[in-house]
DNA sequence: TATTAACATGTTACATTATAACATAACATC
DNA sequence: GATGTTATGTTATAATGTAACATGTTAATA
């Protein structure tokens, strides 16, 4: 347990001034979008995001909602988890990074951490493969220290 | 370049012996589908294994084409591309192992690469958290060494 | 101040990916 | 030949994602 209520005002901050260093407009839609992302630590899809969205504002349809991804998702502000077709808050907005995702099928937290890929394993099996990288998708899929 | 027929012989052979091991029936669906996916080692995708299968036998409904690649994919035969919802077969499927899959985006070859995890800095991660991790998903997607 | 360009959002209609639930077949064992 | 097990077929629908075009909003710029 953690005060939640923290990681949230930290991440609306964070998306500020991240997207002023980006020079792109952190709409109401879009504030919103990341709020209800932001509800957990765990994973959300678009469609749970489009309904929570449609209650709130009046009803969105699902492009609304992939755009508003899409943007949150270029300013590194969320991550989406491939293995659950879902969209996580990431934690270190201000930071070009790396992440593995630590994801529990117990009870869905999503825990992430930073990974400075250059000099893992992975990057040598890049180098060896004279493999140029542009985007990892590394998701670690088990329980959780609560869960085990 | 090289002579593909050898990677479809070798994987039909492979699948024999692991489906023995595991006292499962390779039949003759599964054959058409694992020899469907080792056409090539770019990643298809469930409903292009539809078309073709629909094509070689009757027309076959998707359940049918999941099914089986369920039973592929529980028998490290084949292996799920999250960041593609495709598939791909498994070029070791007899030894136990993790992968790397190195995606190409402008020839969409797939190179799977033998990652035993257990001492990378991902299982430093993974320690770290005192996570149990069941199964992983690395993908990096980029240009391989012909298209850059 | 009208005109334009840009960006953001709304709307309609579909495409793609995946699964639930139930029915039948094929085969082995008793 | 009844029974259980595994594999496949069938129908229907759920869940995820996008293309294309319309409208609104704001801020230069003519
Ligand atoms: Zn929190
Ligand atoms: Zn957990
Ligand atoms: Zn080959
Ligand atoms: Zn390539």
């Amino acid at each position: 347990m953690h005060d939640h209520q923290v990681c949230i005002n930290h991440a609306m901050q964070m998306a500020k001034s991240v997207c002023k260093r980006n020079k792109q407009e952190l709409t109401p839609l879009r504030q919103a979008v990341l709020k209800l992302i932001w509800n957990s630590h765990q994973p959300v899809t678009a469609y749970q995001i489009l309904a929570d969205l449609s209650k709130k504002r009046k009803m969105v349809a699902p492009p609304t909602v992939y755009r508003t991804l899409e943007f949150l998702e270029k300013n590194g502000l969320i991550h989406k988890i491939e293995s659950l077709k879902a969209f996580i808050g990431c934690s270190h907005p201000d930071q070009n990074h790396g992440s593995v995702f630590l994801i529990c099928r117990k009870c869905n937290y999503v825990q992430e951490e930073l990974d400075m890929h250059g000099q893992s394993n992975i990057d040598k099996i890049v180098n060896k493969n004279i493999f140029l990288p542009q985007s990892y998708v590394i998701e670690v899929i088990g329980f959780c220290k609560s869960c085990h």
